[in-house]
Order: structure tokens, then C-alpha cells, then sequence
DNA sequence: ATATACAAGTTGCACTTGCAACTTTCTTAT
DNA sequence: ATAAGAAAGTTGCAAGTGCAACTTGTATAT
């Protein structure tokens, strides 16, 4: 059998998106995992004010789907910001009893489950930043768990400041005026997006 | 063959822990996934300053490990807080190929990402709680997704007040504080652990 | 019945933060 | 090369919050 007709079977679709579309048919079922295979889109919200706020950034590789991240179709809405690829995956159909006996059904469900393991991770990280009270406390997690991932005590931000404070969950400009603090202090060093720790970790 | 051998087989097992013992191998490992299946344990973080902090609790079918949950063998105990029956899955072992021929395995995968997909959808709750920058915009999301959950304006806590205050990442003090504003602006009624949502939502 | 422990609730104060309203610097497109 | 737009960076101010230090209430055990 082809791979591509057991996807099928397996409720695994591949969709193309252009740039400004909606990925909507993905969010309207609940049991559904989408992957960013090629381009980039975002998850909007729109608050109760008709607000519309960037949830989640979504790159290559990224997965989204209501059981993974925090989507839910009332408020939410996934804008392909480039042409996008995506892999949606239809959970229900997925487990169907039929499935279970297929060779590759395995294999697939345990790529599946590291895909998830690293959102997982991801997520979890960010928990912990959040959980911090105050700016400066959130920016020395963020830098510890940067730290311990990369094992120097330079920081290189692949997004902008701006993304950081959203990431924090705190204001652009407090966030600025913190890590000036944290500059005076000579705790770190910043240049641009490169930040570099001055202290023990 | 019996499940109890199959269960050993793919690196499942199960455990017993005392009041007050460390639940240490599980986390030693960097790829386990810990399932509680009687009993009530707590991860607590060691801060480098030595402060402990409760960062979970784990009551019955709660779900941890590194994978799962923001555990890392360096700074994080689970302690059992009473006698707790485990069940531990080792990860590795159960992605051996030769556990991926088994019929059983299909269905016990299918199941983990069952609870896998539970423990997201509540980590991405909160996430959507603490992303709010306010202590009064955190209680009111708070609200709404209990809410959503039960249909019903009435809320009923199934831990402390205080509890709430860390599930939030704010200050007691302050977060009392807010619920009286709440309160003296007729948008909700306390009473203990019952809170009853006035507004329309 | 009384002691003990813990949760609930309150308050003043200093510090932190969000918000608004800028200026400056850097990118990108034409 | 230049305009337009976005990100970076600042600042004043009012409002929000954490912290400490209480009091009150409510379980639980002896």
C-alpha cells in the first residue's frame, strides 16, 4: 500500500494555504492536530471587545489542535501569514479500531507522541516563566532555561524583543525598562536580540 | 499471555510508596511518564536558594514526568504526602520495536495520548489564565473557562482559596483584595469556596 | 473543652507595572 | 535613495501588586 493512501486512511490530510487564508476547516472539529510542514501562520484571538490578539506563532514544525494547544473555534482563528503547508491530522479517525492493526499506525502514534512531548516541554517552560511575580524574575527564568538548553551564557532570540514581552506576558516598555535595570546592575549584557549573562548560573 | 507480563514488557510498572518517601527513580530517568493511581503526592521545587516550593499536586490519575510536566531530576522531589500507588512507563522501553508488533500496544498507546491530551488541555487553561497581566483579568478568565466547563454559574472549588492564589501565580493577599473589588462591583458573590458568577458571560 | 494549626480575610506601604505618548533606530519596498 | 512601517528604546504617571504583619474564623486532635 501507498503511503499516501494509508494516510488517508489514517485521517491525515495535507492542505495548502495561501497567504491571508484561514486554516478553518481545522479548528471546526475538536479532535484535530495540525503541523506547520511548510510556511507560517499564527493563532488569533479575538477577545470579547472584537480585540485581536497573536496567541501562538506558528513556524515549521509547530503543531497546534485543540487538544494540544489553546484553541478553541469560538474565539480563535489560524491565519496563514505566508503559503502554508499543513499536516491536519483527524484524531477520531485516527483511533478507529481498524487502524490500530496497521503496521505503520505504531510508528506513527510514536513519532506522534515525541511531537507532542516537545510541545509539552515548550509549554512547560513557559509555565514557569509565567509563574514568576514580578519582570525581573521572569527574565532571569527565561534566561536560566535558555541557559541550560544551550549550555552558554549567550542568548540569541530568534524573534523580536517585542515577542519576548508578549512571551512574558508583560508590558513592551516595563519589560525594557527592566532590562535596563538588569543592565545597570551588570547582571547581562544586550545587543539587539543577542543578550549575554554576566553572573554564576 | 497475561497482562500483568505484557505490562513489564513495555516497561510498565507499579509501585507503592510510604507517607513521606521520595518517589525517586521515576524522575532520575529523563524519559518516564508517571500516572498516580491511588494516593495524593506533591512535585516540590528546590529553589538555589533552597526554598521549597509546591509546584504540583498530584492527586488520583493525575499525570508527571519530564515529558509531561515541568520536572526536571535536578531541582524537582515528588513526595509521596500519602501512601501512593504509582504507575511508572518507561519510554524507551516502550518504543522498542519489538513492543510495536504487539496488539495491545496500539490501544495503550491510544490511551496515553488520551491522558496526554487531558494534561495539555489543562496546562494550556492556566496558560491562558496567567498570560493575563492583571490579578482581576486572571480571576475573571478564570470564571469564564470553569464556566465553559461546567455550564454553570456557580463555581465550586475543589481546593483552598489560597490555593487559587498559586494556581494564578499572585499574591494572596492581593488576590483577596480583588475578589472583594469583584464583589463591591456586584460581578460576583463569595461564600468559601462557592463562587457565583452575576455577570453575563 | 481547649490548644494547635491552618485557611480566610484585612490593611498600610513601598515598589512594580501597565499605559500612553513620545523619539530614535532599523527594515523593507518602491 | 527615500519613504513608510515596524521595532527599539524612553519617560511620567496613575494604578496595581507584593510583602509584611496583623486579626478572625474554622477545622482537627488531645
Amino acid at each position: 500500500m501507498q503511503i499516501g493512501k494509508l494516510l488517508v486512511l489514517l485521517g491525515v490530510h495535507r492542505y495548502k494555504y495561501s497567504k491571508g487564508e484561514e486554516i478553518i476547516p481545522t479548528i471546526k472539529n475538536d479532535n484535530i492536530i495540525g503541523i506547520i510542514l511548510d510556511g507560517f501562520a499564527q493563532i488569533i484571538n479575538i477577545e470579547y471587545n472584537g480585540n485581536e490578539l497573536v496567541q501562538e506563532n506558528l513556524g515549521k514544525d509547530s503543531v497546534f489542535g485543540t487538544t494540544i494547544s489553546a484553541t478553541n473555534s469560538e474565539s480563535c482563528q489560524i491565519i496563514a501569514k505566508e503559503d502554508t503547508e499543513v499536516l491536519i491530522i483527524d484524531y477520531s479517525r485516527l483511533m478507529r479500531p481498524e487502524n490500530l492493526a496497521h503496521n505503520y499506525f505504531n510508528i506513527f502514534l510514536s513519532n506522534l507522541y515525541d511531537i507532542m512531548s516537545n510541545k509539552f516541554r515548550e509549554t512547560n517552560e513557559r509555565v514557569k516563566v509565567l509563574e514568576k511575580k514580578q519582570i525581573r524574575e521572569k527574565l532571569l527564568k527565561f534566561f536560566e532555561i535558555e541557559h541550560k538548553k544551550s549550555h552558554s551564557k549567550n542568548i540569541y532570540l530568534n524573534f523580536a524583543l517585542k515577542d519576548l514581552a508578549d512571551y512574558l506576558a508583560v508590558d513592551r516598555s516595563a519589560m525594557f525598562r527592566e532590562l535596563k535595570h538588569l543592565k545597570d546592575d551588570k547582571l547581562i549584557e544586550v545587543d539587539g536580540r543577542k543578550i549575554k549573562i554576566l553572573y554564576e548560573i
